[in-house]
DNA sequence: CTCATTGCAAATGATTTGCAAGAAA
DNA sequence: TTTCTTGCAAATCATTTGCAATGAG
Protein backbone atom coordinates (compact mmCIF):
# COMPACT_ATOMS: atom_id res chain seq x y z
CA UNK A 1 0.00 0.00 0.00
CA UNK A 2 1.13 3.74 -0.64
CA UNK A 3 1.65 6.45 1.75
CA UNK A 4 0.59 9.94 0.20
CA UNK A 5 0.88 12.40 2.65
CA UNK A 6 -2.77 13.68 1.57
CA UNK A 7 -4.23 10.24 1.31
CA UNK A 8 -5.56 8.62 4.03
CA UNK A 9 -5.93 4.78 4.55
CA UNK A 10 -9.09 3.83 5.11
CA UNK A 11 -10.99 0.30 4.82
CA UNK A 12 -12.45 0.62 1.83
CA UNK A 13 -9.34 1.77 -0.24
CA UNK A 14 -7.29 -1.40 1.50
CA UNK A 15 -9.67 -3.92 0.75
CA UNK A 16 -10.24 -2.52 -3.09
CA UNK A 17 -6.45 -2.57 -3.81
CA UNK A 18 -6.03 -5.76 -1.91
CA UNK A 19 -8.79 -7.53 -4.00
CA UNK A 20 -7.54 -6.14 -7.11
CA UNK A 21 -4.24 -7.18 -6.70
CA UNK A 22 -5.20 -10.70 -5.95
CA UNK A 23 -7.01 -11.18 -9.17
CA UNK A 24 -5.78 -12.03 -12.51
CA UNK A 25 -8.70 -11.35 -14.45
CA UNK A 26 -9.34 -7.60 -15.37
CA UNK A 27 -12.40 -6.48 -13.53
CA UNK A 28 -14.82 -3.91 -14.53
CA UNK A 29 -15.62 -1.06 -11.45
CA UNK A 30 -18.51 -3.25 -10.94
CA UNK A 31 -16.86 -6.54 -11.25
CA UNK A 32 -14.23 -5.32 -8.53
CA UNK A 33 -17.36 -3.67 -6.53
CA UNK A 34 -19.36 -7.34 -6.34
CA UNK A 35 -16.45 -8.67 -4.67
CA UNK A 36 -15.74 -6.08 -2.37
CA UNK A 37 -18.88 -5.69 -1.13
CA UNK A 38 -18.88 -9.29 0.14
CA UNK A 39 -16.19 -8.05 2.84
CA UNK A 40 -17.96 -4.51 2.87
CA UNK A 41 -21.54 -4.50 2.65
CA UNK A 42 -21.89 -1.17 3.51
CA UNK A 43 -19.19 0.02 0.44
CA UNK A 44 -21.04 1.88 -2.35
CA UNK A 45 -20.25 1.85 -5.97
CA UNK A 46 -19.31 5.13 -6.53
CA UNK A 47 -16.43 4.60 -3.31
CA UNK A 48 -15.17 2.14 -5.44
CA UNK A 49 -14.74 4.01 -9.02
CA UNK A 50 -13.54 6.76 -6.69
CA UNK A 51 -10.70 4.83 -5.44
CA UNK A 52 -9.74 3.15 -8.38
CA UNK A 53 -9.55 6.41 -9.94
CA UNK A 54 -7.25 7.57 -7.07
CA UNK A 55 -5.13 4.47 -7.08
CA UNK A 56 -4.74 4.63 -11.09
CA UNK A 57 -3.96 8.68 -10.76
CA UNK A 58 -1.29 7.67 -7.68
CA UNK A 59 0.08 4.90 -10.11
CA UNK A 60 -0.53 1.83 -8.05
CA UNK A 61 -2.42 0.66 -10.45
CA UNK A 62 -3.54 0.76 -13.96
CA UNK A 63 -6.78 1.66 -15.85
CA UNK A 64 -7.25 -0.11 -18.75
CA UNK A 65 -9.88 1.03 -22.00
CA UNK A 66 -10.77 -0.77 -24.86
CA UNK A 67 -13.19 1.21 -27.07
CA UNK A 68 -16.15 2.10 -25.64
CA UNK A 69 -15.80 -0.91 -23.38
CA UNK A 70 -16.51 -0.63 -19.93
CA UNK A 71 -13.26 0.10 -18.13
CA UNK A 72 -11.16 -2.47 -16.43
CA UNK A 73 -8.44 -2.25 -14.00
CA UNK A 74 -5.19 -4.07 -13.41
CA UNK A 75 -3.12 -4.85 -10.36
CA UNK A 76 -0.11 -5.70 -12.27
CA UNK A 77 1.78 -2.55 -12.96
CA UNK A 78 4.93 -4.66 -15.10
CA UNK A 79 4.34 -3.53 -18.75
CA UNK A 80 2.40 -5.91 -20.45
CA UNK A 81 0.57 -6.11 -23.21
CA UNK A 82 -3.43 -7.20 -23.31
CA UNK A 83 -5.57 -9.17 -25.51
CA UNK A 84 -9.43 -8.91 -25.45
CA UNK A 85 -12.40 -10.98 -26.53
CA UNK A 86 -14.64 -9.59 -28.69
CA UNK A 87 -17.70 -11.46 -27.66
CA UNK A 88 -17.58 -11.94 -24.02
CA UNK A 89 -15.11 -8.78 -23.25
CA UNK A 90 -13.03 -10.68 -21.20
CA UNK A 91 -9.12 -9.11 -20.97
CA UNK A 92 -5.95 -11.34 -20.44
CA UNK A 93 -2.49 -10.45 -19.96
CA UNK A 94 -0.10 -11.03 -22.92
CA UNK A 95 2.70 -13.14 -21.66
CA UNK A 96 5.37 -12.01 -24.64
CA UNK A 97 7.69 -9.51 -23.97
CA UNK A 98 5.97 -5.90 -24.64
CA UNK A 99 7.20 -4.20 -27.83
CA UNK A 100 9.17 -0.85 -27.82
CA UNK A 101 7.82 0.72 -31.41
CA UNK A 102 9.49 3.80 -31.02
CA UNK A 103 12.98 2.94 -32.03
CA UNK A 104 15.23 6.05 -31.89
CA UNK A 105 12.23 8.23 -32.48
CA UNK A 106 11.47 9.61 -28.83
CA UNK A 107 10.97 13.28 -29.74
CA UNK A 108 9.08 13.83 -33.03
CA UNK A 109 6.85 12.01 -34.47
CA UNK A 110 4.67 13.67 -37.09
CA UNK A 111 5.18 17.17 -35.14
CA UNK A 112 4.19 15.47 -31.95
CA UNK A 113 6.46 15.35 -29.13
CA UNK A 114 5.78 11.52 -28.94
CA UNK A 115 5.33 10.33 -24.93
CA UNK A 116 4.27 6.82 -25.83
CA UNK A 117 2.21 4.30 -27.34
CA UNK A 118 0.23 1.10 -26.30
CA UNK A 119 -0.77 -2.42 -28.20
CA UNK A 120 -3.89 -3.78 -27.56
CA UNK A 121 -4.48 -7.72 -29.60
CA UNK A 122 -7.99 -8.94 -29.56
CA UNK A 123 -9.52 -12.17 -30.48
CA UNK A 124 -11.77 -14.88 -29.12
CA UNK A 125 -11.05 -16.10 -25.48
CA UNK A 126 -10.39 -19.93 -25.04
CA UNK A 127 -14.20 -20.20 -24.50
CA UNK A 128 -16.06 -18.18 -27.03
CA UNK A 129 -13.55 -19.86 -29.71
CA UNK A 130 -14.96 -23.00 -29.76
CA UNK A 131 -19.10 -22.54 -28.55
CA UNK A 132 -19.73 -20.29 -31.80
CA UNK B 1 -20.57 5.03 -52.62
CA UNK B 2 -21.20 1.69 -51.76
CA UNK B 3 -24.96 0.08 -53.02
CA UNK B 4 -25.97 -2.48 -50.94
CA UNK B 5 -29.74 -3.39 -51.75
CA UNK B 6 -30.88 -2.70 -48.23
CA UNK B 7 -29.30 0.86 -47.58
CA UNK B 8 -30.86 3.07 -49.66
CA UNK B 9 -28.92 6.35 -50.95
CA UNK B 10 -30.28 9.66 -49.09
CA UNK B 11 -29.12 12.82 -48.99
CA UNK B 12 -28.01 12.75 -45.22
CA UNK B 13 -25.95 9.58 -45.93
CA UNK B 14 -24.11 11.05 -48.94
CA UNK B 15 -23.49 14.31 -47.42
CA UNK B 16 -22.17 13.16 -44.29
CA UNK B 17 -19.69 10.56 -46.32
CA UNK B 18 -18.58 13.19 -48.60
CA UNK B 19 -17.83 15.31 -45.98
CA UNK B 20 -15.80 13.14 -43.89
CA UNK B 21 -13.85 11.84 -47.03
CA UNK B 22 -12.87 15.57 -47.51
CA UNK B 23 -11.33 15.77 -43.91
CA UNK B 24 -7.89 14.93 -43.12
CA UNK B 25 -8.85 15.37 -39.12
CA UNK B 26 -10.64 12.78 -38.03
CA UNK B 27 -13.60 14.36 -36.46
CA UNK B 28 -16.11 13.71 -33.71
CA UNK B 29 -19.58 13.02 -34.66
CA UNK B 30 -20.70 15.63 -33.35
CA UNK B 31 -18.09 18.16 -35.11
CA UNK B 32 -18.70 16.30 -38.31
CA UNK B 33 -22.31 17.00 -37.75
CA UNK B 34 -21.81 21.00 -37.02
CA UNK B 35 -19.76 20.62 -40.70
CA UNK B 36 -22.92 18.37 -42.54
CA UNK B 37 -25.72 21.00 -40.68
CA UNK B 38 -23.91 23.85 -42.95
CA UNK B 39 -25.61 21.87 -46.11
CA UNK B 40 -28.35 20.49 -44.51
CA UNK B 41 -29.87 22.42 -41.78
CA UNK B 42 -32.87 19.81 -40.81
CA UNK B 43 -30.25 17.33 -40.25
CA UNK B 44 -30.20 15.42 -36.65
CA UNK B 45 -27.20 14.67 -34.61
CA UNK B 46 -28.84 11.57 -34.43
CA UNK B 47 -29.14 10.68 -37.82
CA UNK B 48 -25.04 11.62 -38.23
CA UNK B 49 -24.42 8.85 -35.46
CA UNK B 50 -27.11 6.39 -37.38
CA UNK B 51 -25.32 7.18 -41.11
CA UNK B 52 -21.64 7.06 -39.30
CA UNK B 53 -22.37 3.65 -37.31
CA UNK B 54 -23.72 2.11 -40.47
CA UNK B 55 -21.19 3.31 -43.00
CA UNK B 56 -18.83 2.13 -40.04
CA UNK B 57 -20.08 -1.72 -39.96
CA UNK B 58 -20.50 -1.63 -44.23
CA UNK B 59 -16.45 -0.75 -43.58
CA UNK B 60 -16.97 2.09 -45.71
CA UNK B 61 -15.23 4.31 -43.10
CA UNK B 62 -13.41 3.52 -39.75
CA UNK B 63 -14.20 4.19 -36.20
CA UNK B 64 -11.55 5.44 -34.23
CA UNK B 65 -11.90 4.68 -30.53
CA UNK B 66 -9.36 5.98 -27.81
CA UNK B 67 -10.28 5.01 -24.20
CA UNK B 68 -12.98 7.32 -22.66
CA UNK B 69 -12.86 9.81 -25.28
CA UNK B 70 -15.29 10.56 -27.72
CA UNK B 71 -15.17 8.36 -30.91
CA UNK B 72 -13.69 9.77 -33.85
CA UNK B 73 -14.38 8.60 -37.72
CA UNK B 74 -11.87 8.38 -40.51
CA UNK B 75 -12.71 8.23 -44.09
CA UNK B 76 -9.43 6.61 -44.95
CA UNK B 77 -9.31 3.18 -45.02
CA UNK B 78 -5.80 2.40 -46.07
CA UNK B 79 -4.22 0.75 -43.39
CA UNK B 80 -2.37 3.24 -40.53
CA UNK B 81 -1.58 4.16 -37.32
CA UNK B 82 -2.50 7.33 -35.35
CA UNK B 83 -1.44 9.14 -32.89
CA UNK B 84 -3.42 11.59 -30.31
CA UNK B 85 -2.65 14.23 -28.16
CA UNK B 86 -3.49 14.06 -24.77
CA UNK B 87 -3.81 17.35 -24.49
CA UNK B 88 -6.64 18.72 -26.76
CA UNK B 89 -7.73 15.29 -28.21
CA UNK B 90 -6.60 16.06 -31.56
CA UNK B 91 -5.47 12.86 -33.82
CA UNK B 92 -3.73 12.81 -36.81
CA UNK B 93 -2.52 9.68 -39.23
CA UNK B 94 1.02 8.57 -38.70
CA UNK B 95 2.42 8.54 -41.56
CA UNK B 96 5.03 5.28 -41.30
CA UNK B 97 4.13 1.74 -42.42
CA UNK B 98 2.13 -0.09 -40.16
CA UNK B 99 3.07 -2.56 -38.49
CA UNK B 100 2.55 -6.78 -38.08
CA UNK B 101 3.03 -7.44 -34.59
CA UNK B 102 1.34 -10.99 -35.10
CA UNK B 103 4.39 -12.54 -36.87
CA UNK B 104 3.85 -15.75 -37.19
CA UNK B 105 1.22 -16.21 -34.53
CA UNK B 106 -1.65 -16.11 -36.26
CA UNK B 107 -3.60 -18.55 -35.21
CA UNK B 108 -3.44 -19.73 -31.35
CA UNK B 109 -2.14 -16.37 -28.76
CA UNK B 110 -2.65 -17.05 -25.04
CA UNK B 111 -5.10 -19.49 -25.74
CA UNK B 112 -7.38 -16.84 -27.97
CA UNK B 113 -7.77 -17.23 -31.89
CA UNK B 114 -5.94 -13.94 -32.47
CA UNK B 115 -8.32 -11.90 -34.86
CA UNK B 116 -5.98 -8.70 -34.90
CA UNK B 117 -4.43 -5.81 -33.14
CA UNK B 118 -4.50 -2.08 -32.52
CA UNK B 119 -1.19 0.21 -32.25
CA UNK B 120 -2.04 3.74 -31.30
CA UNK B 121 0.62 6.49 -30.03
CA UNK B 122 -0.23 9.59 -28.07
CA UNK B 123 1.58 12.76 -27.17
CA UNK B 124 1.68 16.77 -27.48
CA UNK B 125 0.72 17.78 -30.81
CA UNK B 126 2.38 20.44 -32.65
CA UNK B 127 0.51 23.48 -30.71
CA UNK B 128 0.18 22.15 -27.60
CA UNK B 129 3.77 20.78 -27.21
CA UNK B 130 4.49 24.44 -27.10
CA UNK B 131 2.33 26.22 -25.19
CA UNK B 132 2.61 24.46 -21.88
C1' DC C 1 -46.64 0.47 -52.18
C1' DT C 2 -42.71 -0.94 -48.85
C1' DC C 3 -39.82 -0.46 -45.57
C1' DA C 4 -35.31 1.93 -44.75
C1' DT C 5 -34.49 6.40 -42.89
C1' DT C 6 -35.26 10.70 -40.60
C1' DG C 7 -36.19 14.26 -36.88
C1' DC C 8 -37.30 14.66 -32.34
C1' DA C 9 -37.23 13.57 -27.83
C1' DA C 10 -36.74 10.43 -24.32
C1' DA C 11 -33.90 6.65 -22.63
C1' DT C 12 -29.34 4.43 -21.63
C1' DG C 13 -25.53 3.33 -19.03
C1' DA C 14 -21.01 4.02 -17.36
C1' DT C 15 -18.89 7.32 -14.67
C1' DT C 16 -18.93 11.63 -11.98
C1' DT C 17 -20.29 14.82 -8.58
C1' DG C 18 -22.72 17.56 -4.59
C1' DC C 19 -23.52 17.24 0.01
C1' DA C 20 -23.91 16.19 4.83
C1' DA C 21 -22.37 12.68 7.98
C1' DG C 22 -18.31 9.83 9.33
C1' DA C 23 -13.51 8.70 10.24
C1' DA C 24 -8.35 9.08 9.56
C1' DA C 25 -4.34 11.71 11.37
C1' DT D 1 -9.77 19.36 15.38
C1' DT D 2 -9.05 19.29 10.44
C1' DT D 3 -10.16 17.77 6.11
C1' DC D 4 -10.06 13.55 3.42
C1' DT D 5 -13.65 9.98 2.58
C1' DT D 6 -17.85 7.83 2.35
C1' DG D 7 -22.77 6.67 1.12
C1' DC D 8 -26.49 8.19 -1.34
C1' DA D 9 -28.70 10.18 -4.90
C1' DA D 10 -28.84 13.21 -8.53
C1' DA D 11 -26.30 14.81 -12.51
C1' DT D 12 -23.35 14.12 -16.76
C1' DC D 13 -22.71 13.15 -21.33
C1' DA D 14 -21.81 10.58 -25.40
C1' DT D 15 -24.49 7.52 -27.74
C1' DT D 16 -28.75 4.87 -28.56
C1' DT D 17 -33.47 4.11 -29.31
C1' DG D 18 -38.84 4.47 -29.90
C1' DC D 19 -42.04 6.31 -32.82
C1' DA D 20 -44.71 8.54 -36.26
C1' DA D 21 -43.80 10.93 -40.48
C1' DT D 22 -41.02 10.92 -44.77
C1' DG D 23 -38.90 9.44 -48.92
C1' DA D 24 -36.03 6.11 -51.83
C1' DG D 25 -36.55 2.37 -54.96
Amino acid sequence: MKEHPLHRNTKQRQVILEELQKLTSHPTAVGLYRIVVRRLPKISLGTVYRNLDLLTKTGVIQKLEFGSEEARFDGNLTPHHHIRCVKCGRVDDVHRPPLDLLGGVKDDFNGYHVLGHRVEFFGLCPKCKTSL
